[in-house]
DNA sequence: CCGCATCCCCAAAGATACTG
DNA sequence: CAGTATCTTTGGGGATGCGG
C-alpha cells in the first residue's frame, strides 16, 4: 500500500485506496465477473505479476475483492468483486465519460476482447428505455435489457445493431449511420441514443 | 507524464490524463476556482514542488488547465480549469459517494479549509430542491441555491443549519439531529436530505 | 499450468536547497 | 512568488524461480 495523503476527505480516502497505478483498471476487469489472477494478467497487458498480487492483496485488505477456492472440481480460485467494490463501477462510469471525449477514433488492434460489453454498460445502460437491445461489433456481441447488460446475445431483440467500432464511435459522437445497421425498430434504438449521448445528471434526481 | 496503459479504452485514457499520484486532488482544488501556485501547495500538505509543477504541466499539456497572468495592479499569475476539466467534478463526486462510505466519523484537526464548499457541492447540490441553503459547521460556511454551490453565506435563507462536523456526519448516515440546529424550513431541509443521501444515479434518467 | 514470491533495474515520488 | 536542481527513497516493469 503506498502512502497516504492523510486528509479528511472522501475523495482523498477513495484515492488512497483505489487510486494506486492499475487498481481501478483490475476493477474494471472484475466488473465482467469472477476471474481468476491468470485471467487478469492475460487481460492487462502490462502489469507485473508482483504488482498484480500486491494489488489483490490490497483490494481484499480494504473489502473491494473477495478471493475464493472454486468446489473440487475446477481446483482454481477466482478474485471476485464484494457489493461495496462493485460500486465502483460508478467511478469507472465517469472516468469513461468523461475520457471518451478526449479518446478519439477507435484503433481496433488495440481493443481488448470484452470491451463491447464495457462499453455498452458504460455508456448506454445507464438510463436506457425499456427494450431488448442486441449490438455485434467488430465480432464482439453484446446485449441490453432492463439496464442489464449482457456478454453474448439475447433472444427476440426490438434491436440489432451491426457495424464496426468507428462506425460505433462516429454514430455516438456524431449520429452518423454511415456503415451501420440498424435491424428493428429503428425509432427505439434512437431513444436509446438520445439518453446515452446526453449529458449525466450525477445523484439524485430534482424534486 | 507517466508511462500510458496503451489501451484503447476511454478509462484507460481517462487514467492516463488524471491517474498518477496527487493530480485529481490538484483538480479537487481548482474546482474552488482559480488559484496560484503557492495556494495548490498550501492546501495540499505533502506534495512536493516539483511534483506540483510537474503535474501543472501534464494537466495544461492535455488541456485540463490553463495558466493565466492576472492583469497589471495583482502581477501574479493562477491556475484555471477548462471546461473539459471541470468536467472532473462528476468523477470526484462519484469518488467522494464511494469513498465516504467507508471514511468513518471526522477528525476536526484533518479537515482541510474549504471542505465545506466541496462537501456541499459533492453531496447536497445535485439534485437538490429548490430552496435557499446555508450551512454553518464548525466555523466554515457554504451555501446552496438552485444547485449552486458558494463559498461563504447567502442572503434570505429558506433554511440554516449549524453543527459540527461531527453533528453533520451522523445527521448525513444516520439522520441524528443531536447537536443540529436547523433554522427556518425544517421540511425544505428534510427534502434535500433525501435527495442527498438517495442512491447515486449515473447517467440521464429513464424516459 | 496456476499463483504467486524474489530479484534486479530503472523511473517516479519525496524532501530540501536554491534561484530568477 | 514560482518554480528549478539535486539527492535520496520508494515503487513499477520485467524476468525468473518455485511450490502446489
Amino acid at each position: 500500500m503506498s502512502k497516504s495523503y492523510d486528509q479528511y476527505c472522501p475523495m482523498a480516502h477513495a484515492l488512497d485506496l483505489v487510486g494506486e497505478r492499475w487498481t481501478l483498471l483490475i476493477v474494471r476487469e472484475l466488473l465482467h465477473g469472477p476471474m481468476r489472477y491468470t485471467d487478469l494478467s492475460d487481460r492487462l497487458p502490462g502489469i507485473g505479476t508482483n504488482i498484480l498480487a500486491a494489488r489483490l492483496k490490497d483490494l481484499e485488505a480494504c473489502g473491494i475483492v473477495e478471493k475464493h477456492r472454486l468446489p473440487p472440481p475446477a481446483a482454481s480460485q477466482v478474485y471476485e468483486l464484494t457489493p461495496y467494490g462493485h460500486e465502483l463501477k460508478s467511478v469507472l462510469r465517469a472516468l469513461a465519460v468523461w475520457g471518451v471525449r478526449s479518446l478519439g477514433p477507435p484503433e481496433p488492434e488495440r481493443l481488448a476482447t470484452g470491451w463491447l460489453e464495457s462499453a455498452v454498460a458504460m455508456f448506454f445502460a445507464p438510463g436506457a428505455p425499456v427494450g431488448r437491445f442486441v449490438f455485434r461489433i467488430d465480432g464482439e456481441v453484446a446485449s441490453l435489457t432492463n439496464g442489464e447488460t449482457l456478454a453474448g446475445p439475447l433472444d427476440d431483440p426490438d434491436v440489432t445493431v451491426e457495424t464496426t467500432a468507428t462506425g460505433l464511435y462516429y454514430l455516438f459522437f456524431e449520429r452518423r449511420y454511415d456503415g451501420v445497421e440498424i435491424d428493428g425498430d429503428r425509432e427505439l434504438f434512437e431513444r436509446l441514443l438520445d439518453t446515452a449521448t446526453a449529458p449525466v445528471v450525477s445523484g439524485a434526481v430534482a424534486v
